[in-house]
DNA sequence: AGCCCGTGTTCGTCAAGTCGAACGGATCGG
DNA sequence: CCGATCCGTTCGACTTGACGAACACGGGCT
């Protein structure tokens, strides 16, 4: 997630995309989630900035989570460098603890430690529709992601990327040690 | 999610708990969200209803995702030290990886990056009961562990360990940085 | 044509969220 | 002992979001 883009157009935008899913007016959405129509005619054109309870009836009336109408759509790779992550410094101590990937209810996350080394690159077919692989290199360098795009990672990275399409790990240094989450739906 | 629960009270909590997590104060986060410390003293009293802008600038101020902030808050120590790996190396899997713990269904995982220096012992309180950390070391040395035991962690180990009692985090060498997975039971 | 729904927009009014200041309390140091 | 400096709360003034009514537009019908 984008944690310093404005909300505001992502709103905007969600909220369309979603009444239009489901196929309903924008008078029919505003009458089932009890809100004033012209109050979600202001959201829908990016004016205005909706209180938490408006924005979570219309998400009951919707049937979508909360999340889904105020995070843009991830981007089906999403790499985190070292050093460029988006953390916040604890004052009580010498912490920085970087918030990667937020796990949902109904998936599990398997914990894999994963040993590679040069030379022998893996193509991992494609595993059940939505499952999501995430890579954090603790040791060396690999280049891992979907087979038509591989990204490089150096130490500290982090990447995630889905696994229901064939992907590649590939280790560039001797001894490399990543650690890998894969999760699955339900 | 609940999709029916009133989420006024859910983020009061929520913005507390994360605010004594970080470590600072009131005043302080109200500082670095740009907001007035007497509506960040409304919300966490559950009065007031905030709007998109003022939960979002909070949520970025404290490093956690809007969703943290508004869904409700939805384990003896088992070290493997690297090397001595417990032998189950995925066969179904197409890598040769050490499956570190299994995840269940109907629980949430979240992966955290975190940095540590020496000298800070970090105290975390109690998290929700059930709760387990997951961790695996990428660089450096750390004592983690609950506060009552904790266990010397070397690159490349891992460890689980309750997060629902008083644990501990502390570098032993500087830049160190693990891997840490947080599960937090539905 | 005229009418009646439906769509989504814009307008004033009222309530509510946000702000800044002032307040009481706790802690530290001269 | 008392000023200084934090903490978090409460108060009034201002700003803004939410509401309802009136609005213009489009299609289907008699």
């Amino acid at each position: 997630m984008d944690r310093t883009a404005p909300p505001l157009a992502t709103i905007a935008a969600a909220l369309r995309r979603e009444r239009e899913r489901v196929g309903i007016s924008l008078t029919e959405l505003a009458r089932r989630a009890g809100i004033a129509k012209s109050t979600l005619s202001q959201l829908e054109a990016g004016t205005g900035n909706p209180s938490v309870e408006t924005l979570w009836s219309l998400g009951v009336a919707l049937g979508v989570p909360f999340s889904r109408l105020v995070e843009p759509p991830t981007p089906p790779v999403r790499v985190i460098r070292a050093g460029e992550a988006p953390g916040i410094r604890s004052e009580q101590a010498d912490f920085t603890g970087i918030l990667l990937s937020v796990g949902s209810r109904h998936a599990r996350r398997d914990i894999y430690l994963v040993e590679l080394d040069p030379g022998a690159l893996r193509n991992a077919q494609a595993h059940i529709p939505g499952s999501v692989e995430h890579m954090i290199v603790a040791r060396g360098r690999v280049r891992t992601g979907p087979a038509s795009e591989p990204i490089e990672l150096r130490p500290g990275d982090y990447a995630a990327f889905p696994g229901d399409v064939e992907h590649v790990y590939e280790a560039l240094e001797p001894d490399t040690l990543v650690v890998l989450v894969m999760e699955h739906p339900d």
